[in-house]
DNA sequence: GATGTGATGCGACTTGGTTGCAACTGCCAA
DNA sequence: TTGGCAGTTGCAACCAAGTCGCATCACATC
């Protein structure tokens, strides 16, 4: 039986063949991860999944996660632990766009979970004080998973 | 001339007091650096605060600023570098109210400094995934203040 | 003023993340 | 196919925010 992070190697090939940069074991390894968790993933996770299948130093980790970043091809969400977690961005990855505009999470209080909940793309209405300048708004919600409720 | 610390000495005094819990000079001093401070002020900006007043142990801040949450008289921000950020809530103190529902805060990318939006409750409509049950949510704007736009 | 409980201060420790640097490797060109 | 090299990796040491354990201290009450 393979396992999603198997079934996901190839389109993290892609994804960073995509971008013209480097083509590197653990490039894929990593992002290959991301895209195997259907919730955000932090770096404790990646290492250990892993782990089990191609081992990364964690240094290399933390960068490759920095670098998927900047290609755009993921975004870090800042949680209340203050562990970064990472998910890969809906948006194709050949497009490239950092995805600008806003993000919306849901964090389980009782496993800790980080799910995105950009599908269902939130309507967010702020007004913010004189000469202040938005550029990007997080919207994050704490609460109950349907598995924990 | 005396500092916006020292007015807010009997203010902060006042509200731990009407907490029932004891009154001791590190919760004064550290409530008081709170309510002096117009933006979220971390553990190192209290704790540097507090240097050129009345020297509490850093240890002792940490405790302060959690039992301060747990009181439900301040409340702490997750920032982007990964440290907690304290401010009072808006609430009267007396009402010891947790502060449901949800926070909007404004965080410069510029100057770092941290802002409340409270005042101008902002408005968020966001679909849940079926079973899934908010509790609160946190509202995170990015962009510049209006000092360094 | 005596007393007991809870807060403080101090040192050591944990954890998540970063830096410096030498060794390695993916890619391009010859 | 090979050579070169810039960019990437792995390792060790480091850093900063926050936590833990414990002896001492000081509020509040008697």
């Amino acid at each position: 039986m393979k396992s999603a992070y198997h079934d996901q190697l190839s389109a993290a090939e892609a994804a960073i063949r995509a971008t013209g940069e480097r083509l590197t074991q653990p490039r894929i390894a990593v992002l290959a991860c991301l895209l195997a968790s259907e919730r955000a993933a932090s770096h404790l996770d990646v290492t250990a999944m892993l782990a089990d299948h191609h081992a990364v130093d964690r240094v290399t980790v933390y960068r490759v996660l920095e670098w998927l970043v900047n290609q755009g091809i993921s975004h870090r969400i800042a949680g209340d632990d203050r562990v970064w977690r990472f998910m890969t961005n809906p948006a194709p990855s050949s497009a490239k766009s950092p995805a600008h505009g806003h993000h919306a999470h849901f964090t389980c209080e009782a496993c800790g979970q980080t799910f995105c909940l950009d599908k269902s793309r939130p309507k967010v209405d702020v007004k913010l004080p004189k000469g202040f300048r938005p550029s990007e708004i997080d919207l994050l919600v704490r609460g109950r998973c349907a598995h924990c409720a």
